[in-house]
DNA sequence: GTCTATATAAAGATAGAC
DNA sequence: GTCTATCTTTATATAGAC
């Protein structure tokens, strides 16, 4: 271990602030002051700097994201009401971004992509797997496998549409109505 | 005039670095540079600073995307050929964010949400004038009340969701399956 | 109204003692 | 591995000549 506290902590509470504030409001000095570390740890674990730190924040998130899907959408056998849950756990976390399931990437996806090929890369990534994720739960379910990832990717873009637009109008109305016409959507 | 022209070219050239690189990517200078106005300009037009050109730059993209809208949507009656149009559009601009209606303000609405409460109220208005527009090309086509408007918000968060997906991913697909699944999801 | 020079704060990054 | 002091650049913002 040694190093891997301090690393890992920092990591932590950089991923947060870049979900909530997105990587430009994010200074070091912020990622210094709220995890405790030092301004020197922070180029002992991370040499290369802001940009390392962002990518493996990305990629700890899109870890973290992926686990946390994975466990609500296989508490329901029904592909219909795991989704829900997904949606409703959303509802349910909007005003405490302080959880890592917050606002996940879509701020930093938009804000990096045309300025690091890199992190647009791993933000590009992090949305395969979570709609591989939803494409996996309808297989199971009898879908064929094109729709299963069409539909795949259409729910994850909704999501993060309807977070998107819930978070800025600060109303867990978006949220919902996707809920309800999840039903609708889900349809071989 | 006047004062106008050096203005409105101020807040054109801002519009579009914003939706581009977001709020805290975009300097005062960049601005200055681009728009060819000089820096004591800046400030003589926008006494309050970058918030206020921010504000007005949001205001402004709103305005030029409700315009674009009204346009694709009343080419054609049918609501699901003209929402579709729509779709199309995205996909036609998806590497020229030149244009105002590349990104519109997704980024700077998730930047600036939890840091500027009137900046927020301004994305948060420009989607809901968005919903409007597709709840009422839905009215007008026999829709009831409640459910156009259902349909308007997820209208706007799905296509939201698909353009963040499409550019982050550098990959039109995302809007092209939203293109095609556009008659399942608009029922009565 | 236009432009330049400058003030001031904060950013990312580095050096080097411990 | 940890911490501090500091370098350099850039940001927003202002003052004041024209």
């Amino acid at each position: 271990m040694g190093s891997s506290s301090s690393r890992l902590n920092i990591l932590e509470t950089a991923s947060k602030l870049f979900q909530v504030q997105g990587y430009h409001a994010t200074g070091l000095n912020q990622i210094i002051k709220e995890s405790g570390s030092p301004k020197g740890s922070i180029y002992y674990h991370f040499p290369e700097g802001k940009e390392q730190i962002a990518l493996e924040a990305v990629e700890y998130t899109g870890k973290i994201v992926r686990e946390q899907l994975n466990k609500t959408l296989t508490a329901s056998a029904d592909p219909v009401e795991s989704l829900q849950s997904v949606v409703q756990h959303l509802v349910d976390h909007l005003g405490h971004p302080e959880d890592v399931e917050g606002v996940p990437i879509g701020l930093i996806a938009l804000e990096t992509c045309s300025m690091s090929e890199k992190l647009r890369k791993a933000c590009s990534e992090a949305f395969t797997s979570w709609q591989r994720l939803f494409a996996d739960k309808l297989i199971e379910n009898g879908f064929k496998q094109d729709r299963a990832r069409e539909l795949g990717i259409l729910l994850q873009c909704t999501l993060e549409g309807a977070l998107t637009v819930s978070v800025t109008q600060d109303n867990s109305e978006p949220l919902r109505i996707l809920k309800e016409q999840i039903p609708l959507i889900i349809k071989p």
